[in-house]
DNA sequence: ATAATATTATCATTATATGATAAATTGTTA
DNA sequence: TAACAATTTATCATATAATGATAATATTAT
């Protein structure tokens, strides 16, 4: 264990379940003696990435919220994608969450999320929640855009090295990707049903997804062009939108440069 | 530059106004070669701390936002207060903005804000946002919690060395903590009046305050009696929901441990 | 007050980071 | 498409910092 790594693995021992720990226990997790814990904690309280709680407990730090505020005013796909969320969920002809995800590693994270005040119903996706890539419209948006290999990769980590199963998903997945959108009932939530689009941008390395989540007790099936034209005119929206940050931040940057 | 704090500073070049940074530029901020600068950023890439952005650009990466979430989900002045920021805006006689924050170095982090929907102005808090420790109500409540060997310390920081500027300063604090509220008019943003009383909890280390800001032009005097109502109610039960989160987490570590 | 736990300090040893340079890759321009 | 420039990765000897066992304090609980 070095560099980066020996801080990463500490702050992700840290989840919604377990979101206090002790020093002992770092040390035991990470198999490293307490002492060195102790340094490295301690760097890291310091910069405020780890803040001591009550009875030798230790916690993520502010230095997170931080952060998270800068990119929230920053990232391309949250800039561009996040405003246009409120509007899909007043479009939408039923009750529904409105999601932004992309690639996290081999997880799928929320990055925006709307929920309409009708849905009442709660998602399993929220901002910052890490998802699983195989299942929900949402990730599948996200997975058809990945070449075959990494694509091959990732279904072995999640376990899916049966050559037949794997074979129909990938069959499932070249449907999707002609029909070019994605529908699965229950993979993520029971009860509910979502749909979802790709949004890319190759230039900035977005692979994301569009989706919209609904009961499937509001749904019919004649909502479900309305849904799509909805979804698809703002993908569209977006990845325009992306794009012309991105052309808005070349143009800044030369201009930065220019004045030196 | 050793441990962590060498990857902290490059971090921390990053802002609101600075979003994104080629190596170039961070191995001139450092003053290290680019060659180590690469190899640092590939490891925080790998994390997911930075993400390269188009035309040889870093960002900071979405790992902040899924620390985010789960700092928002376990931090007890958090999970505390927030839910109560919306109720103190509504029982609020004029259109407030109403902020929890707390000490961050030597600056003031807003860590949940609710802006109630008649409130027509901006104020500069914003959750994640560093404000200055020496103006405005919101960091007076704070400061006033603080040693008074440590407030000299950041008086001498923010440069106030001149005796006589901190001798007043420290007497006007005196009496806001005789009083214990503080009230401050446009210290912070033009316009704008701010109430605001200390939320602390010893045994979590908590120094924080919670403040309603108003526009002057709303404000009148007979105003105040309720404001100061409210904002004590709140600070009160506040304080009090921290103690039982304390109280229940105790109890949580105390089965998790036992069950071992 | 005493005991138990948590935290910091010390220091010889080991392992890793560093940065100069070269090589490779990628992007740009003619 | 070739030639060029910029970006990124690889290499490696050297300097530097991390490690962890142990001892010394500090804090908390009994």
């Amino acid at each position: 264990m070095s560099g980066f790594e020996r801080y990463n693995k500490i702050l992700n021992l840290f989840s919604e379940q377990r979101n206090s720990l002790t020093v002992a226990e770092i040390s035991q997790e990470l198999k490293v003696p307490a002492s060195t814990v102790y340094r490295i904690v301690r760097e890291m309280v310091l910069a405020e990435f780890i803040e001591s709680a009550a009875g030798s407990y230790f916690r993520l730090g502010q230095a997170f919220i931080k952060f998270n505020r800068i990119i929230n005013l920053s990232d391309p796909l949250i800039q561009a994608g996040e405003p246009f969320l409120k509007k899909l969920a007043n479009e939408n002809p039923i009750p529904s969450t409105n999601i932004l995800a992309r690639l996290f590693g081999n997880k799928v994270m929320c990055v925006a999320d709307f929920k309409h005040s009708t849905f009442k119903n709660n998602t399993s996706y929220q901002k910052g929640r890490l998802m699983p890539l195989l299942y929900g419209a949402t990730s599948r948006a996200i997975i058809m855009q990945i070449t075959e290999k990494r694509l091959n990769n990732i279904l072995n980590l999640e376990g899916l090295n049966n050559d037949l199963q794997k074979e129909i998903f990938i069959k499932g997945l070249d449907q999707d990707k002609k029909k070019g959108f994605c529908k699965t009932e229950a993979q993520v939530d029971i009860g509910l049903i979502g749909f979802a689009l790709s949004i890319s941008n190759k230039k900035l390395g977005i692979e994301a997804s569009l989706s919209s989540i609904f009961n499937i007790s509001d749904f019919r099936p004649e909502h479900e062009p309305s849904i799509y034209a909805n979804l698809s005119s703002y993908a569209l929206l977006i990845e325009r939108y992306i794009n012309k940050i991105f052309i808005d931040t070349e143009a800044y940057h030369n201009n930065y440069l220019n004045k030196d």
